[in-house]
DNA sequence: AGCACGCCGACT
DNA sequence: GTCGGCGTGCTC
């Protein structure tokens, strides 16, 4: 049959399709005639591949292959999934940039952009219409597609004489009756035609009905709905039921909502059971139809949310606002970075942005960095949106966050609140895109395509028109930097609201600490605050950035201490487990009396963990309500907010945790911020230590004194002196920004330069070593003198889960620029057969380790 | 990523 | 004699 196409006078279309494979793509497929209709830019469909089947899409239509396709090797499309393309224009546009941009395949990009389970398309049900069954019985046929042989050729034979496939359909429908039947049950009968298509073919004629998310139901689930039969009044049904009043008072019920009911819903409310529907139903009172099974996660707001949407704001807010209101306005697509330090009221803003937007009857993205922080901004914003809000992340159960992509797909609902997936909310006219804590890491994610969810904001801003704008107590280097050189507005919250002072804050030098007293975990100073809190009543909040009881076990005798046996990094110690864990692939074993190298019995326990915090602070207190917070205590489902909340409540003194602390949530009865190891990671061979590290300090300074009373943050540092220390000590942004701007450019690093990291990942280190010597030798090659190439070299986790790692860095100065030179580099390994087995690649990666 | 094809060890 | 281990190559 395709021959027959092919060989016609018609002109061959080809798609080329975008398939969820790490493979270059898009691959090109023959378009059969039946969906010729629907082959269009955005459409899914399923398609061939190897030996499987896969849902791809749609991204280009072409009359002719592309050069270096031969028709030989095409396939034909097996199906179109939807009656329009569930992929808008910009949705393919922002999709592929994401591809291009992540060195990723377009086909990931898309099934990353999309919810999982989208693809669930056998329980749409086919519906026959009177028509349709008209059409049957009166036994049309279609006019059988004339085929003229083109001239000199042989006509190829008598047109097939089998029933067409669309009679086929439609007499099984017939065969089953009212109800119709599922996609997946007719394709069984019609097995090897396009179905899906097919019945949309049928629907666009009138001869059929599909229920399916397009129409009406949310992910498929449709359910049987009750009204009054046409023609019977309240009195006669009132009258037929007049010895059963379960069935008068579903009549009641029934004729109240006269419009159609829910079954399930009519029974709660009639407090009936199925036998009173049944019966209304074989008199002929109550008809039967189908509705959607949807909204079942909308939740109906009540209550107010801690006065959001209520506040008069500030004139610094009211400026904000204003500022972001007319770049909506006056179309300036230029982003903007709201910089306002902790508690100066920023969300207040992005909602009243947001509900701007929304009355404009345009639609908005709010993103946050975590999950964890989405029922926070959630609660906020439904007191400033109401029900205009829907919420959508990979932790809701499967159904609820497909129910939500239709509902904002479908136009029901303006405002989306989510984590990075949600800048791909299928949102109509979106004009505002707002990321709170845009400096935070987990923007980006860490398996492919390595995407930042504020690259993909901005890009997608710029492709709608819309605002994008980045919001930070501490914006990014590389938000600032833009700001700074104009390419983003800048908006400056430079108060807390309701005049709150900052902390006050106080440095401890633990070289002097160590010196004086011998001190290593807890000063002086620190121990002393957090006695003076208890003493008030007042609550104490600390920071210690490693989880466990000691860093490591250090042999005293040999000087090794005792490794992950399959990463290249040694164990830390855990009391509670009594046992040594690995903090990167896991792995336990008992805490050993000898050195596994050397034999000797001297292991001693080397720096401090939470766990030895929290004995400290038990021991010296014993009076004290003590709680650590880190990812061993929060484990276990609902201990996060148990925690968060138990703390909020007061039934907690003390509060010790890992950087978890630093995020969202507000302790209104903190006086006392302790940061017990506030350089910490200064030490990390990263070029963004030192960021990382104001950061950090910044926003937990921001924990303290956010309620009546003032704060007090004490920093406790081995190196005072280092400007992130210094400059979040006085709170200062832009001394910070001064210094860490004139590092990154004197050793051209982001901002000032681009960077790609290739990791390669291999059983066998010389096998390992020398693919990654080939690679980085043809990233040379290619690269001449536009990029400079490190490596390779063994990244600081040289070994990770059993497999060893080296690394290729890449540096040049532009993006694309060092994008293009890999792309020649991998295309040069594959002609010498020398392509990585297992390589990552991340663009702009956040860290190198 | 899958999946198929292909070439070498421990088993019904 | 086979079942199956995962190395290697390919997917329009």
């Amino acid at each position: 049959m395709a021959t027959g196409a092919s060989r016609s006078m018609k002109q061959t279309l080809y798609s080329q399709v975008a398939v969820p494979v790490p493979v270059k793509g898009p691959f090109s497929y023959e378009v059969p005639e039946a969906l010729l209709p629907f082959a269009t830019p955005g459409m899914r469909v399923r398609v061939p591949f190897g030996g499987r089947r896969l849902v791809g899409t749609i991204v280009a239509i072409s009359p002719s292959l592309p050069d270096g396709v031969s028709d030989a090797q095409v396939r034909p499309l097996l199906d179109c999934l939807d009656p329009q393309p569930l992929l808008s224009a910009t949705h393919l546009a922002l999709s592929g940039w994401m591809a291009e941009t992540t060195m990723s395949s377009w086909g990931e990009a898309i099934r990353t952009s999309l919810p999982a389970g989208l693809e669930m398309v056998g329980q749409r049900r086919v519906v026959l219409t009177p028509e349709g069954a008209a059409w049957v019985e009166m036994g049309r046929e279609e006019v059988v597609q004339s085929y003229e042989p083109p001239p000199g050729e042989l006509p190829l034979g008598p047109p097939r004489a089998a029933p067409s496939d669309r009679r086929r359909m439609l007499e099984r429908l017939v065969e089953h009756g009212g109800k119709g039947l599922k996609l997946s049950e007719i394709a069984k009968y019609l097995e090897g035609t396009s179905v899906c298509a097919l019945a949309y073919s049928l629907m666009a004629e009138g001869l059929v009905r599909v229920e399916d998310e397009w129409s009406d139901g949310i992910g498929g689930r449709w359910q049987q709905a009750l009204r009054p039969a046409d023609g019977v009044s309240r009195e006669a049904a009132l009258a037929a039921t007049s010895r059963a009043p379960a069935q008068r008072r579903l009549v009641y019920v029934l004729w109240d909502h006269d419009s159609g009911l829910a079954r399930t819903a009519a029974i709660r409310a009639a407090d009936c059971t199925q036998q009173a529907v049944r019966a209304l139903i074989e008199k002929g009172l109550v008809a039967t139809f189908r509705v959607a099974a949807e909204d079942t996660s909308a939740p109906a707001w009540t209550g107010d949310a801690d006065g959001a949407g209520t506040f008069d704001l500030t004139s610094a807010q009211l400026a904000a606002l204003e500022q972001i209101e007319s770049a909506l306005i006056g179309g300036a697509s230029r982003p903007l970075v709201l910089h306002g330090v902790t508690g100066s009221g920023k969300t207040e803003v992005y909602l009243r942005a947001a509900l701007g937007v929304v009355e404009r009857g345009r639609s908005a993205i709010l993103m946050v960095p975590e999950i964890g922080l989405t029922p926070l901004l959630e609660h906020r914003a439904r007191a400033v949106l109401g029900d205009r809000v829907v919420v959508m992340h990979s932790g809701m159960a499967k159904g609820q966050r497909i129910e939500s992509w239709w509902r904002a797909r479908r136009g029901r609902v303006p405002v989306v609140i989510g984590p990075r997936s949600a800048v791909f909310a299928p949102l109509p006219d979106v004009h505002l895109i707002v990321l709170d804590e845009e400096q935070d890491g987990a923007y980006k994610q860490d398996e492919s395509p390595r995407y930042h969810g504020r690259q993909v904001a901005l890009r997608r801003a710029e492709l709608e028109g819309a605002v994008a704008v980045l919001g930070s107590a501490t914006p990014a280097v590389e938000t600032f930097h833009g700001a700074r050189s104009g390419s983003y507005g800048y908006i400056e919250l430079p108060e807390r609201v309701a005049s709150r002072p900052l902390p006050e804050v106080r440095v401890v030098d633990m070289r002097e600490a160590f010196q004086s007293s011998g001190r290593t975990l807890l000063s002086a100073e620190l121990e002393g605050a957090i006695a003076e809190r208890l003493e008030r009543g007042e609550q104490s909040l600390l920071l210690l950035n490693r989880r466990g009881f000691a860093a490591s076990l250090l042999c005293r005798v040999c000087g090794e201490r005792v490794p992950c046996p399959d990463c290249a990094v040694s164990l830390t110690v855990h009391r509670q487990r009594r046992s040594l864990v690995c903090h990167y692939c896991d792995h336990r074993q008992p805490v050993p009396i000898a050195c596994p190298h050397c034999g000797a019995e001297q292991l001693h326990e080397m720096g401090h963990g939470t766990q030895q915090l929290q004995q400290s602070l038990e021991a010296l207190f014993p009076a004290a309500r003590c709680q650590r917070f880190d990812a061993d205590e929060t484990r276990r489902r609902g201990a996060h907010g148990r925690i968060l909340s138990a703390f909020s409540r007061g039934e907690l003194d003390i509060l010790v945790g890992t950087q978890m602390l630093a995020k969202g949530h507000d302790f209104p009865g903190v006086t006392l911020v302790g940061i017990v190891g506030a350089d910490d990671a200064l030490g990390l061979p990263d070029f963004r230590a030192a960021e990382r590290t104001f950061q950090l300090l910044t926003q937990m300074a921001g924990r303290a004194g956010r309620g009546d009373l003032a704060g007090t943050v004490v920093l406790q540092a081995y190196k005072p002196d280092h400007y992130a220390i210094r400059a979040a000590m006085a709170q200062d942004y832009d001394s910070f920004y001064a210094e860490e701007i004139e590092f990154r450019r004197r050793l051209a690093y982001p901002p000032y330069a681009a960077l790609i990291a290739c990791v390669c990942r291999g059983k066998s280190l010389p096998a390992l070593k020398e693919e990654a010597d080939w690679l980085a030798a043809a990233v040379r090659e290619a690269g001449g003198q536009e990029v400079r190439v490190f490596g390779p070299a063994s990244p600081v986790l040289a070994r990770l889960r059993g497999f060893h790692r080296m690394q290729v860095l890449i540096k040049g100065d532009s993006g694309e620029r060092v994008r293009n030179v890999l792309n020649e580099s991998l295309e040069r390994c594959v002609a010498a057969g020398r392509m990585p087995r297992d390589l990552r690649i991340d663009v702009d990666p956040l860290n190198l380790m």
